[in-house]
DNA sequence: TTTATTCATTGCAATATTACGATGAATAAA
DNA sequence: TTTATTCATCGTAATATTGCAATGAATAAA
């Protein structure tokens, strides 16, 4: 029913699902790497750099701040993103502690 | 129009959303944490294990097969699945190369 | 004041996702 | 053969997402 069950997983399961979600399109990661690589960037270059409508980009942006991946500051008439550094570390160590959950037995192929 | 304009983004900004696409789910993280903590699974587990209905558990199954998360094979009646090793390594290797693009400025407030 | 620029919000249409019941296929047990 | 078990697929309904045009709010420039 396009509804996400959330109250029959755990509240980490959640989050982490949710975190994904917020990466789960490539016009937010292009935001992102875009943002990563320049420090901090207006919202107008990002219309040019992805091709997508103002309005489009305007929604993401919204989507990444909803999650605190990213904080803007007005810059005269313009808007200016920038990543949440403290909150991006620590994206980065719930996603690493998930991944790394997963360790190779030694010497023995353990999978069907 | 619900649909993503994927060709207006390099493969690897594709790849990596719909990677985070087969994580943006409760269900899907809960799958996965399971196999990796049980090595191998049978699918009937997972039905009690995350309380959903079986058919919505083999399409978050297949949505995983799909992305080569995870592989199954036929166990007598049941199925077991399990984590596909080199490809999660691959995958965690492409997050990891995603977040570490941030680097913090030595002693600046370089943000907004 | 008027106009231009920039970004946010609203409203709509198209598509995708989530979930489940019903059904089908395949094997094992009686 | 008949029945039970297990999982996949199909059909459905409900909800979410994506994208844009239109519009609004705010500031700067003329």
């Amino acid at each position: 029913m396009g509804v996400t069950k959330s109250k029959l997983f755990s509240p980490a399961q959640n989050e982490l699902a949710e975190l994904a979600k917020a990466l789960a399109h490539p016009a937010r990661i292009a935001i992102l790497q875009h943002l990563l690589k320049a420090r901090a960037c207006i919202n107008g270059d990002l219309v040019l750099e992805t091709g997508l409508a103002q309005p489009t980009i305007s929604q993401h942006l919204r989507a990444l701040k909803a999650l605190n991946l990213i904080q803007g500051t007005v810059e005269g008439v313009s808007m200016s993103y920038c990543i949440n550094p403290g909150r991006w570390q620590e994206v980065r160590a719930l996603f690493n502690g998930f991944f790394d959950a997963y360790t190779p037995l030694p010497g023995a192929d353990d999978c069907c």
